[in-house]
This record gives C-alpha cells, sequence and structure tokens, in this order.
RNA sequence: GCGCCCGUAGCUCAGCUGGAUAGAGCAGUGGACUUCUAAUCCGCCGGUCGGAGGUUCGAGUCCUCCCGGGCGCGCCA
C-alpha cells in the first residue's frame, strides 16, 4: 500500500523501513529483515512466548476470555424443533453449534439466554394430537398424522396416568409435555440446557399477536387481498409481501414470530439471535423488515441476527433417510447417542462450517467413532494432567511460577506450543465474531498435535531440575488451553484415558 | 427464472476477511514402544484451489460471467 503512495516498489520501501528502525527494537524484538517481494520480518525474541505460560496459568479458566461484547444481553434461540416428537439426528447440528455459540458469546462478557421456541399452536400440534389420541382409541393414526412409534408408547403412558376419558384438549396439553419432556431428557444426554423454553400459545393468550397486527396496521403496512390481510413487506426490503391473517381469520407464522420476537425485546433481551436451518433462509428477510416496522431496528435495539446453517443430510449405510418425523422413519438423536459418546457425536457437528453441508451417516459416524478427533485431544488433556500425577508421585513439586526459568523453553515443539498458545485468545474472538464454533475445533486440533510432538520430543521430567520446573508449568498451561478450547465447544476434558487395547482378528462371525 | 450456501489432495474438510513454497485428518505406503499412557510420533505418496475474464505489486480469498451440487421461492411451519 504505501509502495503506491511512495512510488517504489515494496521491496525498497521495505528496505528503507529497516534501515529507519535500525537500533530502535523495542522489547521481545530480536532483529527484523526484508523478505520475499517486500516483507519486513520481525523477528522476536522467545522471550515473548515465555510469558504467555504465566498468563495463561494465571487466568486459567478465563484464559482467552475477551470484552467484545462484555454486558451485551444476547437471547439467542436454536434447535426449536416442533414438539411433536424426538429431535432427529440432523437437528444434532443445531444443539451442538448453538451451544458452543452461546459458549463463544459468553467468553466475550455477553449474557447469554439460550431459549427455545415451543410451536404450539399451530396445525401441526392439532395433528399431532389427533395421532396421539389415535393411537389411544387403538386406531391408526389420520392419513397424514404421525406415524411413529414413540407414540404408541405415549398413548400407553397417558392411560395409565389420565385414565380411560381423556378429552381432545387434556391429550393436547399431556402431549406436549411429554414430547418437552423426552425434547429436555435427549437434550441432557447431550450436555445442552435451554433457560427458557418459550410457549407459542402465551402469545395468542396474551393478545400479543393482536397488538402487532394492530400496530402494523396502524403503521400503515397492512392490506387486504382475496379475504387475507397481508404485511406490505415488498417495499421495506422483503422479497415478496406476506399473509398475515388468512381468509380463515387464523394468523401466519410471521405474524406469530413477529409476536414472538417482540416479547424477547420486551423481556429485555437487547441482540436477539435465532439459529436457523438454511430451508428457512426465504423468512430471515420477512422477520428483520417486520421487526424493524415494528421500531426494533434502532441503534439501542438491532434487528434479530439469524444465523443460517446448511441442512445435515442423513444416511444411514449410504442409504439416504428422509427427514420425515410424520413418517416415523427418522434417525433421532438418541439412535446417535445410543451409538456414540455424547461428546464424539458433539465435536462431529463442530468439525466443520455450518456454512457447508453436511452428510452424517449413523453407520459411518458409529463405525469410525474410535477415530473421531475428539478423543485426539481428550488424550493430550489426558496426557498433560498424568504428567502432573506423576510428577506428584515422585515428589516433584512445581514450584512459584516466579521462581521458574522458563527461558529454557527453546526447543521448537515448546515455540510452536507457545505459539498456538498465544494465538488462543485472538483465535477465540474471531469465532465469536463470525459465530464459527469450528474455528475453535481448527486450532484445537492443531494444538493437540504440537503437544503430542512436544511430549514425544521433550521429555518433562528429567535429572534437569529447573528443565523439569519450567517445562511442567508448560504442561499445566497446555492442559488449560485444551480445557478451555474443549469447555467452549461443550465437550469434556478427562484427566484420565485407557489405553486402548491392541486389534485383534475378529472373525467370530 | 430469482435468492442463499457450497465447489481446495482418492475421500471428509481447514485456510485467521488480499500476502511469502496452499494445510490437516482419513485412505495408501514405510518406519518408531526397556523411558512421563503408542487413542501417540516421524517419513513418503498425493493439488490446473470447478472454468474464464477482471481489480491488485500480489488472488484459494475481492468483482463479473459461466459450469456443477445443496436449499428455498405457499393463505405450511
Amino acid at each position: 500500500m504505501l509502495a503506491k503512495v511512495v512510488g517504489t516498489s515494496p521491496r525498497e520501501v521495505a528496505d528503507r523501513v529497516v534501515t529507519a528502525l535500525e537500533g530502535l527494537a523495542p522489547r521481545h524484538v530480536a532483529r527484523v529483515e526484508v523478505a520475499g517481494p517486500g516483507f519486513v520480518n520481525f523477528f522476536l525474541a522467545p522471550t515473548w512466548l515465555h510469558e504467555i505460560v504465566g498468563a495463561v496459568v494465571t487466568a486459567g479458566r478465563d484464559y482467552g476470555r475477551g470484552d467484545l461484547y462484555d454486558g451485551l444481553k444476547v437471547n439467542l434461540e436454536f434447535v426449536s424443533a416442533n414438539p411433536t416428537g424426538p429431535l432427529h439426528a440432523g437437528g444434532g447440528r443445531w444443539v451442538a453449534v448453538g451451544d458452543a455459540i452461546a459458549n463463544l458469546l459468553a467468553a466475550q462478557g455477553a449474557h447469554v439466554h439460550r431459549e427455545y421456541y415451543l410451536n404450539d399452536a399451530g396445525t401441526q400440534l392439532d395433528v399431532f394430537t389427533a395421532s396421539l389420541m389415535a393411537r389411544y382409541r387403538g386406531e391408526e393414526p389420520p392419513e397424514h398424522g404421525y406415524q411413529g412409534g414413540y407414540l404408541m408408547e405415549f398413548a400407553d403412558t397417558m392411560r395409565a396416568e389420565l385414565g380411560d376419558h381423556v378429552t381432545d384438549a387434556a391429550a393436547a396439553d399431556w402431549g406436549e409435555s411429554a414430547v418437552v419432556a423426552q425434547l429436555r431428557d435427549d437434550l441432557s444426554r447431550i450436555g445442552v440446557y435451554f433457560d427458557t423454553w418459550f410457549s407459542e400459545r402465551t402469545l395468542h393468550a396474551r393478545g400479543d399477536v393482536d397488538e402487532i397486527l394492530e400496530a402494523l396496521r396502524a403503521a400503515g403496512h397492512t392490506y387486504e387481498q382475496d379475504g387475507a390481510e397481508w404485511f406490505a413487506s415488498e417495499a421495506l426490503g422483503d422479497h415478496r409481501d406476506r399473509v398475515l391473517v388468512r381468509s380463515n381469520g387464523t394468523t401466519t407464522y410471521l405474524a406469530n414470530d413477529l409476536a414472538y420476537h417482540r416479547d424477547k425485546i420486551r423481556r429485555g433481551w437487547v441482540h436477539l439471535i435465532d439459529i436457523w436451518g438454511a430451508d428457512h433462509h426465504g423468512q430471515v428477510k420477512s422477520l428483520q423488515v417486520g421487526m424493524r416496522a415494528l421500531g426494533v431496528g434502532t441503534e439501542t435495539a438491532p434487528e434479530p441476527e439469524i444465523i443460517l446453517g446448511q441442512l445435515v443430510k442423513l444416511e444411514r449405510g449410504g442409504e439416504v433417510v428422509k427427514l420425515s418425523k410424520r413418517a416415523g422413519t427418522v434417525i433421532t438423536l438418541t439412535d446417535i447417542l445410543d451409538d456414540v459418546d455424547p461428546d464424539v457425536a458433539r465435536l462431529t457437528f463442530l468439525l466443520q462450517s455450518i456454512d457447508t453441508a453436511m452428510t452424517f451417516d449413523l453407520d459411518v459416524v458409529t463405525a469410525q467413532s474410535m477415530e473421531n478427533p475428539v478423543y485426539y485431544v481428550q488424550y493430550a488433556h489426558a496426557r498433560c494432567a498424568s504428567i502432573a500425577r506423576r510428577a506428584t508421585e515422585a515428589g516433584i513439586v512445581r514450584g512459584p511460577l516466579a521462581d521458574v526459568d522458563l527461558s529454557l523453553l527453546v526447543h521448537e515443539r515448546e515455540l510452536e506450543l507457545l505459539r498456538a498458545l498465544a494465538e488462543y485468545p485472538e483465535m477465540l474472538r474471531h469465532a465469536a465474531e463470525l459465530r464459527a464454533p469450528h474455528r475453535v475445533s481448527t486450532w484445537m486440533r492443531d494444538f493437540a498435535a504440537r503437544f503430542h510432538g512436544f511430549y514425544r520430543d521433550c521429555r518433562v521430567m528429567t535429572d534437569d531440575a529447573p528443565l523439569t520446573q519450567a517445562r511442567l508449568w508448560l504442561a499445566e498451561a497446555t492442559r488449560v488451553g485444551l480445557a478451555n478450547a474443549l469447555a467452549i465447544l461443550g465437550v469434556t476434558a478427562p484427566d484420565v484415558m485407557e489405553r486402548l487395547e491392541e486389534d485383534e482378528p475378529d472373525d467370530a462371525q
């Protein structure tokens, strides 16, 4: 850039910069050189890296935290699958991604509220209730009803709890609470908890939807056509106008959703974030434009941020499985958790960018479960913990950091480890900004790889007492780094892992 | 037709918002356990970054067009 201004080649500019800097090198800078087409390389002495160890172990769990969103009240809505049955496996992506994004934002100082929207007032739920009642009466579900076998279990349980004379209304309530209980249960198995389960019915009962409609009418954003009431959203930037009230008098999903988001703002949340599947991307504008029409979208209350994630294609043994909850042919999140460790499931969903469509083959994931990168990282953590244990057993006590000579850490493996550790806070902030938890996964795998290399080439406990001290602290700093990254992703950080047994030829069949 | 996402090694994917010789895992192949746990490490093999233009000192990264794939484009949610 300078070259253009100065009117000479970048290389020449670089030369001049370096000459000018001669003798001015600040602390930690060992030397300055020109390289390539015009790069000025500042060679840092390892001393700056050594200070990382202290920074990490002093901060501990807080190492990497930033203040990018200090004090921001964030309402993060994710999953929000219809309460008509168990979560399907593809939904696991939003479970893992949503929770990790919540952690990322919280690590930047945000006050994050995890919210699940229960879409419990529409036709889907009526169909669900009708299907439940059919099973309850010992009949087949309606033609377009929910065929899943879980409804038969629900019907039996409902009979046991409510008796033989259950009304439709009672079944609707009982059914929803049964499904929600199951959802909570599935989510707890993977370690995700929501602060609020918000029922759409609340909005209707309180008249919130009517209030939204009144506001839009008053602002002149609505009109009648074909017996329905429309939102003139195209004029505000939407792709087309949208129906708010159907000709049969019922309100649309959009009208209800506007009321819902308005409620989140009223409850005090300043920044609203929704995580949606890419199949809903067509509605992003409607919601944002609608909220702006309602006065949300000012400096104090930005319009809702919608994070779109590409869908998960489910397969089993190479065969595509249709995502039909009604047909009852889904692979559920529970199916996955029955076969693989929750940590494996989580990281599987967090390995790649949410912008890429992923294929989830239950058979493949199960078969390759033991090769999942999660164990590679957890093993690094366990090794760090193991070193500390062995040191204790050998009577070696980690001395006060101030007394330890960290400048003894000069091996390339040690410096690589320190460099990665130093980059952690910046990476974390960037991942939060981009809502990209996979960046943490990528960093973490790379960091673990560096540790495994260090472990192999640099023995921690040796006869060299000062070096042993320095390396014990480095191993502890590494453990903290791994533990913190794992925590962001919602994966456990074990102190002990059993050594795998040798592969036995399996010819039992 | 229009909108969003993707196209990088045989496969699955990274690539830090434009920098130096494009990386990792898996697969393949060859090595390393008397030593803090081998769920580990080291080597080799493997690339027209879908294609063509453009901007730039410099493009996998930005712009335009084209090709290919996914998802949308309801008074469904």
